[in-house]
RNA sequence: GUGGCUGUAGCUCAGUUGGUUAGAGCGCCUGGUUGUGGUCCAGGAGGCCGGGGGUUCGAGACCCCUCAGCCACCCCA
């Protein structure tokens, strides 16, 4: 038995878990289907070069999380660890002459080297939407919007917070990061070992420590919000009014960061308190700069991705499949004709199901367990009048009816 | 990568300070019903106690290693 478990961290999606998996992204789709986005699809994996150039040759995801491996012309590839870099690259090989805006949705399996939790394995399920070409707040605003429809449309909109804010733009972050690092330079020493690794990685992210020395000596820290531009200010103003105007509520959370140099302006983070220490469900920001440090075109973009599996842990179950008709056929000949009876219900739209073998006991028993509405039994009796048994499998109630009047009959069961 | 907790039947779990052939409930199968499911009754199958090594006269219980799961950190969806 130990030797056929999948592999660490992986889980097999068992048909009532798969049923989860898809009333989320069949949900997602059809909404996203309502702000204009479509469906693309990228490889599994890239070249390992995409996901470096994107997400930075330091950070944690590039060192210490992706699967890497060789092919068998030694080219380096990498399982894909999130779905932006993937879209990125195909845009800059397909989709660069498309009118812009480009409105792109995806939807797939990620892999991470990452010890488990609550809501997090190796292998995951991410969607994801890419707004591409839209410098304007505006744009930030529409992909926050369509983010708290479909949370909503999942009906876990009561169990998150909506949490922004902005990191300026590209000129602002550097110029405060220099500040900031200035100003934590001098209180290294009582920075956690994490922090103080940050501080050279990763300065930004310090704000997000758990460490309760670290938050003190941030209280004292120069803020970002006091060194915005006027052009940066006016941007994050009109995404918050935009997201008053179409009704989405937020909080302001000064220390939600993204490191990369690519990411500008809005960040944002949709959070529960239900998963535990895996607090974000949906996250993501604008990232003017990537489209070009993966070497395309000057593209200004902004999206967000969510995690399938932690959404699963949050929804109602959803409804199960179809009850079906049970055929239950009474020897040879009875058979013979239930074969045709299915065939004509199945076309007709009818879920059925017609059991293998068995007596009627059996049978009734597999229906049964198959959660037939009704089942149709055709014996010996029953053939003779051109007729079947319909027996409600909720009440035990039998009614004769004849073989021709079967469909508008079982209508009722629809 | 770091730390803590946990692995006994398909599932949820019991199993006394180490002591004979390892248990329950649910589920599954068979029968009570040669043409009637769910309820009920009777019976049955199914475990190298995650794996390996050690201590012991004797290990499901104790020790070490390993694999897997859970929780937290890191990071992130």
């Amino acid at each position: 038995m130990s030797d056929l478990q999948p592999p660490r961290g992986t889980h097999d999606l068992l048909p009532e878990d798969q049923r989860r998996h898809r009333h989320i992204t069949e949900t997602v789709l059809r909404i996203a289907g309502l702000y204009g986005y479509e469906e693309i699809s990228t490889p599994i994996f890239e070249a390992t070069d995409v996901f470096r150039r994107t997400l930075g040759e330091t950070s944690d995801i590039v060192t210490k999380e992706m699967y890497v491996f060789e092919d068998k012309k030694g080219r380096s590839l990498a399982l894909r660890p999130e779905g932006t870099a993937g879209v990125a690259r195909a845009f800059v090989s397909h989709l660069r002459s498309k009118p812009l805006p480009l409105k792109l949705f995806y939807q797939g399996p990620m892999f991470r080297y990452e010890r488990m939790q609550k809501g997090r394995q190796r292998q995951f399920h991410q969607f994801g939407i890419e707004l591409l070409g839209v410098p304007e707040p505006l744009g930030d605003v529409e992909v926050i919007t369509m983010a708290a429809h479909i949370l909503e449309a999942l009906g876990v909109a009561d169990k998150v917070t909506l949490e922004i804010n902005t990191l300026g733009d590209p000129d602002t972050r550097q110029a405060y990061r220099d500040i900031l690092v200035a100003f934590l330079k001098g209180h290294r020493d009582g920075l956690s070992k994490d922090s103080q690794d940050r501080l050279d990685r990763n300065p930004l992210r310090i704000f997000d420590s758990k460490d309760a020395g670290d938050q003190e000596i941030l209280k004292d820290a120069p803020k970002l919000t006091g060194h915005l531009t006027p052009a940066s200010q006016d941007f994050f103003d009109t995404v918050k009014g935009g997201l008053l105007a179409a009704g989405v509520n937020y909080t302001l959370n000064p220390g939600l960061v993204r490191g990369l140099d690519y990411y500008c302006h809005t960040a944002f983070e949709f959070t529960t308190e239900t998963l535990g220490a895996q607090g974000a469900v949906l996250a993501g920001g604008r990232y003017d700069g990537l489209i070009e440090a993966m070497g395309g075109p000057s593209t200004p973009g902004t999206g967000w991705a969510a995690g399938v599996e932690r959404l699963a842990l949050m929804i109602a179950e959803p409804p199960g499949p179809a009850r079906p008709v049970a055929v239950v056929p009474i020897g040879e000949a009875a058979e013979a004709e239930a074969l045709s009876l299915v065939q004509r219900l199945r076309q007709a739209g009818f879920p059925v199901d017609l059991g293998f073998a068995g007596n009627l006991k059996k049978r009734l028993d597999k229906a049964n367990k198959a959660n037939a509405v009704a089942a149709v039994i055709l014996g010996q009796d029953e053939l003779e009048k051109q007729a079947a048994t319909v027996r409600d499998m909720e009440t035990g109630e039998q009614t004769e009816i004849k073989l021709s009047a079967l469909e508008d009959h079982l209508a009722r069961y629809r």
